[in-house]
DNA sequence: GAGTGTGGTAAGTACTTACTTACTTTCGAG
DNA sequence: CTCGAAAGTAAGTAAGTACTTACCACACTC
């Protein structure tokens, strides 16, 4: 974008002959969107060539090999999601606001699954076909941001705010209900036959649920729910 | 192994010639198993003679094309798959004891993840390579369970057993705890680092958070958790 | 305006793919 | 024993596949 700014003409339609920079990304853009499409071993060559619009030997000009395609995406992807937590997820974990803390925790969630469903499609493929894109993500990101999830609910476990649930337990099971709701709905249930739902409400109803589920109560409340059983 | 078990002579190890049908259950076992491991797209009909331990044109003369070899699988696994719900499950719900059902529910949930991994890498890479395995699956047998699983819930608020949630969110939220953990475990984390825990524990867990986050409480229970988050 | 480096391609290569053809082997009924 | 049908294969084929080679075009400098 930047090398095109400078040569202000033929930048129309079809602009050919972009600086070696330009076209690379533009090479990984089309790529990211085949693989996420139809998988690494599902893509060729050629058709990534004729997404971009140029020649296949371009593309080898470029990436030596198919793989290091791969690997451009690789790299691409884990500078683009650097954002750990979002800020606002983080200042209502300092405030131990627990109702805006989960909600928007699962709002950032399913916000992600829906804005860049790409993403998601490229990290199930790589998980499913053995490449290394998941793992890194999984190690450097989502490791990360569940360690601080975990770390939260195991401070307000110990505040008393929450009852004594191991803290990784109800991390996974908060994360499970956003996520698995995102999943389904990109992948099995995209008309939303089983479960039409904006985010926000989802988040809402999550939070509510995950909150009451793991918040401290007489013992009495819990015996009332035993003994609903054989009415 | 019928037609096996009748000429009871070269049955030891290499068991030539077998029976169209033993043969056609044979090619089947093997497809299922790669087209697991790399995807429909990322398997080749020579592999699976070689799984089989047979010549590629014997593949081709019980499946005329490869994608009718999917098809088999489809049947294969269709019929497989007929159980909608464990009956230990049923009765759980037939008389309302909502801990044993949804410890129950997720345990099976948890079980077939864990049993049948082969399955569901099936169904994500149908979802995924945009097969109809996973839509026939899903709609079959996944919507008839969720269905009994949200009238479930629904009889339960209708009861004042549950405070009035929406039984398709809560369904959703439930299942996606077990599901979403037993994904993870399968795809992203099998070492289990980010957290290791047995099935029946999970359950157990699952259905706590769960049954605590549905129930009937009185008002001033959720103040108070509200009360905590300045403290 | 000749030379040079960079962006770009047409037309390959060697190999693999799904699928065929023509042929052989085995088995069981008459 | 015989013979026909079904199980099985070796050796193809045409159309991909990832990747190369050898060559062009255009901008920019000197």
């Amino acid at each position: 974008m930047v090398a095109n700014a400078k040569s202000a003409k033929a930048v129309t339609v079809e602009s050919r002959r972009l600086s070696a920079e330009d076209r690379r990304q533009q090479i990984v853009q089309a790529a990211i969107a085949l693989f996420a499409r139809k998988g690494f071993e599902g893509t060729t060559t050629k058709e990534i060539a004729l997404a971009t619009g140029v020649s296949e030997a371009l593309i080898f000009r470029h990436f030596p090999t198919k793989q290091d395609l791969y690997s451009a995406i690789i790299d691409h992807k884990m500078r683009e999601c650097h954002h750990l937590l979002l800020e606002e997820v983080r200042e209502a974990m300092a405030h131990r606001d627990d109702r805006a803390f989960f909600v928007r925790l699962a709002e950032e969630i399913l916000r992600m699954y829906r804005e860049d469903p790409e993403f998601i499609r490229l990290m199930l493929f790589s998980a499913l076909e053995g490449h290394e894109l998941s793992r890194m993500v999984y190690e450097r990101h989502v490791a990360g941001m569940f360690e601080e999830l975990v770390a939260y609910i195991a401070r307000r476990v110990r505040e008393r705010a929450f009852r004594a649930v191991d803290p990784r337990v109800a991390a996974r099971a908060f994360v499970g209900m956003a996520a698995h709701h995102a999943l389904v709905r990109e992948l099995f249930d995209p008309s939303e036959r089983l479960l039409k739902l904006d985010d926000r409400a989802a988040a809402r109803s999550f939070a509510a649920i995950f909150l009451d589920g793991v918040a401290r109560r007489p013992k009495s409340d819990r015996a009332t729910t035993r003994r609903n059983r054989a009415q």
